[in-house]
DNA sequence: AAGTCTCATGTAATCGTTTACAGTGTCGCC
DNA sequence: GGCGACACTGTAAACGATTACATGAGACTT
């Protein structure tokens, strides 16, 4: 007698099998401690028996919570996401909360649209790894309940819009300029990303920063314009191999935008790290393996996701926001694209 | 008088604003034919002045339809994938369906997982990118009644568990080796993907067939076991490097695989496309940008992606299945990496 | 004028949980 | 013996939508 395309199980009929309550039966689901060792186990035998699961929607109607979380990425392509999003899942095992992915470049964000995640009870919280978000769009948000129930992770947006975790990139930044400075490089030029984001802001910061302390040569056509792109790179080849005094050394704001370059100063004959040295940052999974293995600055990117969900969980919860070191380190990590000048 | 944090609107609110019934509310939302003109707009008025979002949980709870569908990927760090999900997710544009984005590397397809998103009532359907799913885990969702909500795509098992969207991989390769063959290569080399994906199968079948069709030489040591990794290009051109008489042109059976081929062939003195020449299979976003360009297969990602969503959509609302042509076209675009030999 | 049909709308049951509140039984203690 | 405390468990009202069925008003037919 094998049931094969019987309706699921409801609570109820746990309850007639186990010859209890359905409030039993939810108790034993939702507070185990409550209910008697000996009712406890035989509802439990129910539920094998029955084969039940808890319907999700009416659980979701009745407390008014949804038991989900939506993770807002700026572009899934990215290789930079994946480990993230894995420790993200690591910090959510075990908590039956499901996590929903969206693309905002898949799926701009328009007006409303994070915002009716949260009206339609889709969703309890966020995490949102977009700098991009207008403040607009956040202030609905705010206005939709979302205030207390958002984390920013990576990127950010000016404002006090929820905690932030983020890896310390100005020091990401200053450990790379060193690293050059350490071999003897004195002309250091600097592709950044995209205007107006955070992290272009921290980055060029610290090599600023650290350009000064070491008293280097501050020349701005070494500050060259990107947008993490692996063509932004090549552009910068590019521009880099038409400079009548060429920089000995290159720090990149992404490993994406390292490879453009290589790639195109190879083009161009130029060898790295004979001619020029070329650092990046990341340390996405490709950097190991491109030639020259890439030198780069490593974020713990698992880490940093279950952090996330971590200080999420715990604003979910209620309890009491234990104060998140707002950096978390990052490491330099020496492969083969930088050497002596 | 702005409300800031009131609890959301219900359908009562609005019905009360209307001066309706809650019944005229629903069915302005689900029905608007059958309702008159009049109290139609004096109805969305009503929506437009609360500020009226229907609760998804209160509306699957009643449907027992769930709004939403589960995308199973095998791999979302792969730059393959989105453009896929775009394809996707511009496929359920509109239709208030949404879409779970599950990872089958960070969260492992256990015995039961996939199965409990339909039991949970969570999804109405799936799209499953991954060919590594076990018949047995397959069977186990077929009982949760899944069968017939899912959707095969570029991947598949073996077996009659719903449509295939997929690529004509046997065509690429054959497209691929015809190429070769008209640039004046005869003896080629096939890096294929890993055992028992249904992937490598049918590219090595057509690597094999137009081989023979061709009249090429058949090297058993030409064909290369990979598994779609930049790494495993790598210990192909290690290979490849070591053999008395190389093979003058490799097919790889993905553009990553050729990118860790021509980098280690690079660093070995082997010029590409001058000693050898390479072409991949996917035409991801980095090939045009490698150096150099890479000739390579493309599949319409977005459309595959796109197409899947639609042979869903009719699955689930019961359309007659339109017959799906089973194979989706693929293209040659020629770049830098394939000369004569 | 009565019967019938159509169209628009309202009434109320229902989906499967959770949980405030009430009830029962047992025990200890004055 | 009565009374409070305690530990469980049951009853039933929500949560917010959808929808079968009932109702009422015209319009049309005979």
């Amino acid at each position: 007698m094998t049931r094969t395309k019987q309706k699921p199980a409801t609570i109820q009929d746990v309850a007639r099998t186990a010859q209890v309550s359905t409030a039993t039966v939810s108790r034993v689901l939702t507070q185990p401690k409550v209910v008697s060792e000996a009712t406890r186990t035989s509802v439990l035998e129910a539920i094998r028996l029955t084969g039940y699961r808890v319907n999700r929607a009416a659980r979701t109607l009745r407390t008014q919570r949804a038991g989900a979380v939506l993770i807002l990425i700026p572009n899934l392509g990215k290789p930079f996401y994946s480990g993230i999003l894995a420790g993200i899942s690591e910090g959510f095992a075990g908590t039956d909360t499901s996590i929903l992915i969206s693309d905002t470049e898949v799926n701009p964000v328009e007006e409303t649209t994070l915002a009716d995640y949260f009206l339609d009870g889709l969703i309890d919280g966020a995490i949102l790894l977009d700098g991009r978000m207008s403040p607009t769009v956040l202030s609905r948000c705010a206005d939709a309940g979302m205030g207390g129930r958002t984390v920013f992770l990576c990127e950010w947006v000016e404002g006090d819009w929820g905690p932030v975790i983020a890896a310390d990139n100005a020091l990401g930044a200053r450990l790379a300029i060193r690293h050059l400075h350490d071999l003897g490089h004195r002309n250091i030029a600097h592709v950044t990303g995209p205007a107006g984001n955070v992290l272009t802001a921290a980055r060029r910061e610290g090599v600023m920063a650290e350009r000064a302390r070491l008293g280097l040569p501050a020349r701005d056509d070494w500050i060259i314009r990107g947008d993490f792109s692996l063509e932004s790179g090549r552009e910068a080849a590019d521009r880099i191999f038409a400079m009548e005094d060429r920089p000995t050394a290159v720090f990149c704001a992404a490993d994406m935008v390292a490879f453009g370059l290589i790639a195109r100063l190879n083009a161009c004959g130029l060898s790295v790290p004979g001619d020029i040295s070329v650092i990046g940052f990341d340390d996405i999974e490709m950097s190991g393996h491109f030639v020259p293995a890439l030198t780069t600055i490593r974020q713990d990117r698992r880490r940093l996701g279950l952090r996330a969900a971590e200080v999420l969980r715990d604003l979910l919860s209620g309890a009491d926001e234990q104060p998140t070191e707002p950096l978390h380190p990052v490491e330099l990590v020496i492969r083969n694209s930088t050497a002596a000048p």
